[in-house]
DNA sequence: CGTAAATTTGACCATATGGTTAAACTAATA
DNA sequence: TATTAGTTTAACCATATGGTCAAATTTACG
């Protein structure tokens, strides 16, 4: 029984996530997200109480994932520069295994921001600084990135790796006007968007 | 009655475009455009039958907006370098006028792709390859920029403006605990993004 | 094996939602 | 001014939606 527990409720949890990152919150339905668990929909409650506790749940579940797989950014002993090509090696490479995460995550902070409000509030960004820049001291004199600069350059950075998933249904249409393939292309970029980003820096 | 008339159907309409650009088509609730616009909610039936057909009415008057805004960027006889920083300058401002729009934009291009590619389906992109390379051909000789990397080039530019407002919920917030406001930050970038482009290129 | 606990089912519930309708009201016209 | 055309109202409708509930079924345990 308790075998069998674990499978409904992570049935259930996997079609929520599935279901949700397509539709999001307003979008996804109870019975929907039910059918593709292949369950009755009175088990939803029965797991996870309502619709809200469900999409929670999910959320924090995603939230965490995405932390987890970039927090080595922050701490491989590699050069600044090294970090930027990982950055969009492993982001790029993130996205292409869950490309509609970016589509999902910006609808959430828009719909409700008061989640995101939350999560940042557990956020050090002084502390993430501080240790980035005694890595990187060196680096960043030489770049000329100070304190300042570094959200623009950050900003940036994750604008170009994010971007072309979270605008895909309108780029994947432009590319293939092109005879451009979106996956040859993302693939592309990982080289792409890490020699601009460096070469712009190396002013 | 037809100034009444033209005032009630603009009335919904505005209030419509603020629900819709807020909310989305699955988070807007036809009683509150109403409430919004202060009228009655058969009135919408009335004026424009459907909830799809009320969205659609905003969406594309969206997308003529826009379109109209930038098309210039391929008119004007400027160099290329001040395209870009025309582009940036533009679209920013753009942006801090309509901040929602991007959430929304996105929003949409995931939620139904299949307006996306009708919208596409009437844009020429070859012409405006052409068109764009006889106006700047030394230039993007110069820049080593061929047809291949246009795209790389143009989408990055696209998500250095785009991604900060979409992604605004999340990037205030951080910035915010760095002591930076977000329209200030967005400010600067007008001259960070085009200067870090043209860097970019200017390999 | 019988009993208790846990899980599942299917019918039902209360409210929300987009939409309809006919009467009332207002504006236009002869 | 009476009639017609257009607009607005408020009640209503049909279905969707998230959720409830009690009976049935399955599992666990003594």
């Amino acid at each position: 029984m308790a075998g069998n527990n674990k499978l409904t409720e992570e049935k259930i949890f996997e079609a929520a996530t599935e279901e949700f990152v397509d539709k999001g919150m307003d979008g996804a339905r109870m019975q929907d997200i039910a059918t593709r668990a292949g369950i009755n929909k009175a088990l939803l409650h029965y797991y996870f109480r309502t619709k809200d506790h469900l999409f929670d749940a999910v959320f924090e579940m995603i939230a965490r994932k995405i932390m987890k797989r970039f927090s080595p950014v922050f701490d491989e002993n590699f050069s600044f520069e090294d970090k930027i090509r990982f950055f969009f090696r492993e982001h790029i490479s993130f996205l292409q295994e869950n490309p509609k995460l970016p589509g999902f995550i910006l609808n959430e902070i828009n719909r409700n921001p008061a989640r995101i409000k939350k999560l940042l509030s557990s956020v050090d960004f002084e502390n993430i600084w501080n240790t980035f820049y005694k890595q990187h001291k060196e680096d960043l004199l030489k770049y000329n990135i100070s304190k300042e600069t570094m959200p623009q350059l950050m900003i940036s950075i994750a604008a170009m790796s994010v971007f072309p998933f979270a605008a895909r249904g309108i780029i994947e249409g432009a590319l293939m006007k092109s005879g451009i393939e979106f996956n040859d292309f993302m693939e592309e970029r990982k080289k792409f968007a890490a020699e601009f980003v460096i070469s712009a820096i190396s002013k």
